[in-house]
DNA sequence: TTATATTTGCCAATATGTGACAAGTCAATA
DNA sequence: TATTGACTTGTCACATATTGGCAAATATAA
């Protein structure tokens, strides 16, 4: 499993009625490009995904999560420890947050 | 926190007593490089980190999750999803590993 | 077929990362 | 305070990766 950002952004879209060129044209980008995100082959910018929340009517962090999911999956897909490395830098994220407060 | 491999590499450079130079030579590169990446200035490539483990005595998988562990941080660091992102990708690496099995 | 939607391939432009080296700081000590 | 040795910093050319854009190929539907 990979590509949870592009899949949703694909339903959404349908969900809207809109074609990539229409969904494209709102997000001022080529529709070759919009394809190619919604098939997890190119990665969007993050302006470009809150772009989408605001068009598709759903609340940023939701898209922003399954954004971010994804590129985490491909920095530990082939990788025999990616799940004690994800606990590692849980711990990392939590104390960086706790700095904050 | 941040650059826990590259602090892991110090230490255990110490340990042995080695000089930045002793261990870059051995890695067959520059000082100045490994320095950067002692600091977490620079990314070793995965190559050089199962050479490290080799040198520096230490089973690969500890060091290579230290060095996954930063990266991953790297791209949730400025995020206020990265928790949930964690969780989600964790999920797919979870079902990734199922189907191999 | 024809029309429309999507995908694919390619390329030039841009951005990012890397290796190598020289010069810099810093601490110890003669 | 000069020298030495360890480490750090800055820079630059080069390589590699990513991006945007277009055109052609491939669906899909009428």
């Amino acid at each position: 499993m990979n590509n949870q950002f592009g899949n949703k952004i694909r339903i959404l879209r349908e969900e809207h009625k809109m074609l990539l060129r229409q969904l494209a044209s709102l997000l001022d980008m080529d529709t070759a490009q919009l394809s190619k995100i919604e098939r997890g082959e190119r990665n969007a910018k993050k302006e470009t995904v809150l772009k989408m929340a605001k068009i598709l009517k759903v609340v940023p962090d939701e898209l922003v999560t399954l954004w971010l999911a994804d590129q985490i999956y491909d920095v530990v897909k082939d990788e025999n420890t990616a799940l004690k490395a994800m606990m590692v830098a849980k711990e990392s994220v939590k104390h960086s947050k706790k700095e904050k407060e």
